[in-house]
Formats: C-alpha cells, structure tokens, sequence
DNA sequence: TGTACATATATGGATATGCGGATATGGTTA
DNA sequence: TAACCATATCCGCATATCCATATATGTACA
C-alpha cells in the first residue's frame, strides 16, 4: 500500500499530478489521450505512468495494442479525498478541452 | 501562494509531513516540541520549518526565546483538505504521547 | 511476413533535494 | 557583561529525480 510520502511524492510532479487528476476526473484515459491532453512526449508520460503503476497508484489494462489507465481501485480513501481537494485547486478546462478534441477516443471506444 | 506541486512536494518529506500534521492537530508548536516529538535534531527541524515558512505553509511568531509555528491562516482550504485526509492515514499516537510527555510545554504556556 | 501504430524501456546528463556537523544569531538572566 | 538556552544558517557531500533521445517491444492488419 502507498504511504501517505510515496503519494505526495507522486503528485509533487506536474506531469503526474495533472494525469491522476485527469484520471479522477474522466475515469480511464489511455496514453495517446494523456499525450494530446497534455501535450508532452509519449515516452515522458509513458515513464510516468509506469512509476505510478509501480506504486500502485493506477492501474493499466491492455485493450489490443491501447494501454487504458485508471485510478487503482484499491486506493485508499484518504488518497482519493487528497485527489478531489486537488481538483479544486486546479483548472483542468484547457487539458479536458484538448480531450473533446481528439478525433479518436480509445478510451471511450472501448466503454462497455 | 502555493501551488499544488509545491505543497505536495513540501508533504513528501517524513520531516515536513509529519510536521505538518502535528500542527494540524496541536494547532501552534515551537521548535522544541518538534524535535522532542520527531525525536530529530534541532538544525533538521529548523530548516524544514524554514522552507515550509518560505513557501507560506506554516507561519511563525517569536515568543521571547522560543519561535511558535502554526499553519499560515491563509492557507487555501484545498490545503487544509489535504492535511485533513492524511491526517487519516497517519497515526499520531506516539508522536502526541511524547508532547504529552514534555515537562515544558512553551506552545500551551503560551496560550492567552 | 513485413509494416504501421501504440506503448515501454534504456541511458547519460543535468538538476534538485536532504543530511550531519559546525557554527552563527537572538533573547533571557544572573 | 557573560553565560545559557533556543533557534537559524552554512557547507560539503551523497543521493534522488527528471529529461530528451533513441530504441525495443507488443498488437493489428494487409
């Protein structure tokens, strides 16, 4: 389990910061959407995510050649209370925005 | 004010966080119980409440000799949320038994 | 099977961070 | 004024962290 130092540590960082709160906002995103929302490299957010998986903060689910993430569901409450209070902390329209862009939604294509 | 990478980078730290925490839950500290506390030394203790003071986290008030701390009264409530949450996930027990333990306690000779 | 697409990983370099020990500074008191 | 107590600051060192770039790997499809 993720101690309360790991996590902080975790959303010290702008690029994982800005994912996870997207992730809490919208429910699971892959990569290439994370890529477009924040407009960074995909071996930068790709490396990110892998850390954040690492710690058991997300969680990933291959869907043909697409990686989904989202939040682990095994996160404690108090991790997922710290997410919220960030979320009011931070804007996300311009990240969502980039979001309703895209022409391709992986992770809404693969909604049941 | 802080933004949210700073502030989560700041409750990163065993140190800082745990810091932090006592204060949420004392409401005014000075050095001195800190380091009987976190059993840390006096130079650790004091450069961490620096950089907490330095970013507007905590704010201090000389009292004669001794410096009291508190969080900054200005602290945005997303903040407040956040030390709230961990404050869930920390148990403070042994830590508080030892303030309990002080023959001198400076913070509450203080209160008016 | 080869190509295309999506994602993961490696690496060297640059920067950031935290520490102990020593010491400086401020306030109090005899 | 000097000594004591509480706190702040400095410095060199060790470790941690993040990045761009290049490349490796997995899946899908013609």
């Amino acid at each position: 389990m993720v101690t309360p130092e790991q996590f902080f540590r975790a959303l010290s960082d702008t690029t994982r910061l800005n994912s996870l709160l997207l992730l809490e906002q919208e429910g699971r995103l892959c990569v290439c959407e994370l890529v477009a929302a924040l407009e960074l490299s995909q071996p930068r957010i790709s490396r990110h995510l892998s850390q954040l998986r690492d710690q058991g903060i997300v969680q990933d689910e291959r869907r043909g050649q697409w990686v989904h993430y989202r939040l682990a569901t095994d996160l404690p409450d108090w991790a997922r209370q710290v997410l919220r209070a960030a979320l009011e902390a931070r804007d996300l329209g311009e990240l969502s925005a980039r979001l309703s862009c895209m022409t391709q939604r992986p992770s809404l294509d693969a909604a049941q």
